[in-house]
DNA sequence: AACTTATTTTAGATTAGACTAAAAATATAC
DNA sequence: GTATATTTTTAGTCTAATCTAAAATAAGTT
């Protein structure tokens, strides 16, 4: 088995991996992870020699399939925790993400397979991102940053891209979750800003939170 | 907060502690923990700066009031968690330690009040063994060893001391579970072995097996 | 093309936790 | 009460994961 350094190490470059489509840098594993570019590339080159990326000197590091499979078994038990802790312990959606991050290096198949049961196989968690299945097959969700709709277009807010307490406390301010339905009233070009329908009440929403907030149209 | 190395010591120290009543040694740690004296005696150096335990050379270790804290706490977590794996995910009694292992370090004051909620607030665990309450104090069963009891005394079985798969598996092929009824209809003196009723049916059971079992009586 | 800046890697040190081998303290035996 | 055996501790080494400081490489600018 690895190490929890190790799985939040192939967890953090698989996430970046997604992001820029492509071999990621080492100081963006290093600032996602909260270290020094010089641990990280330590750590990048001991995943290397075990065969979970594959990288090369100042040229960044793409995951293997082996190391593939690592992170989305992790990913996949972050998820199944997530909903556990909202669903059964009545956690809120934004308190539940740094427990999770420690539930979900607990080693045991069997575990998984039961709390997937007893969770009834779930697809999404519920900051809306879709949970793994066993064989790691993660199902693609045709969602649209909202920043990226134009006037008069609407859907339903299915995932949030920023994790934090305090953006996901600003959207249960306003009633905004999971599910919600979004309407694009009008959109500013000139700093991307945007005035938007939730339910009756409409809300002027800066750029930076459209950007966090997909939709599926 | 301590680290995972630091609370299994303490938490087998507090364990072997109730059932010597007194200074610990180290190669009783050592030998609980599957490791060397002297890596023992390392921590043991450790926990004492840190007045986890008190420590004098070549005399023994007990705990410090914060380090019985700190174990009991573990220890309710492990409990909770059991309880969990057994009641919710439907687990056999013999599969969880393993996962309760690694559950018990889990770091959150919440998850714990709430998982506490969710399992109904449990007094004993699956194994019989009771729950330290959120204060640290837990409830003295008295309970007897069913090695010690004689002819025709009877009682309820309310924990096991063994917590090996196969001593629970002996105990399941023969429909013997926490809360089932056992009388003595008969006791060797010379092997300690015992005859003993368990609903219909009667078992001969070698002293050993008896010196695991904990009958209220 | 040469200079400057930013990124990445190497070298060397540190800490927790474990190990082996040897030394020190305690316990047991005659 | 000395000799022997057992237990415990110390000293020194090892690995994973981190750090700082310095060196190497790549990228950007004139």
């Amino acid at each position: 088995m690895y190490t929890r350094a190790e799985e939040n190490y192939l967890k953090c470059i698989f996430h970046l991996e997604q992001e820029h489509k492509g071999a990621v840098a080492t100081n963006a594993i290093a600032q996602m992870m909260s270290t020094k570019a010089s641990s990280a590339t330590d750590m990048i080159q001991r995943l290397a020699d075990k065969e979970l990326v594959s990288y090369r000197r100042y040229k960044g590091t793409t995951l293997t399939k082996e190391g593939i499979a690592v992170a989305v078994a992790v990913i996949r038990k972050h998820r199944l925790w997530e909903v556990f802790l909202v669903e059964k312990l009545n956690f809120q959606w934004d308190e539940v993400h740094e427990i999770a991050e420690q539930l979900e290096h607990i080693q045991s198949e069997e575990l998984i397979t039961r709390l997937d049961k007893f969770l009834d196989h779930p697809d999404y968690d519920p900051h809306g991102d879709p949970i793994p299945d066993k064989d790691g097959n993660i199902k693609k969700t045709e969602k649209k940053v909202l920043s990226e709709m134009s006037k008069s277009q609407h859907g339903i807010l299915v995932g949030v891209r920023e994790t934090s307490g305090e953006f996901l406390q600003y959207l249960d301010k306003r009633n905004i979750a999971i599910g919600t339905k979004i309407k694009v009233l009008g959109k500013e070009f000139f700093d991307g800003s945007m005035i938007i329908q939730v339910k009756k009440e409409q809300f002027f929403i800066s750029k930076k939170i459209a950007e966090n907030l997909y939709i599926q149209v």
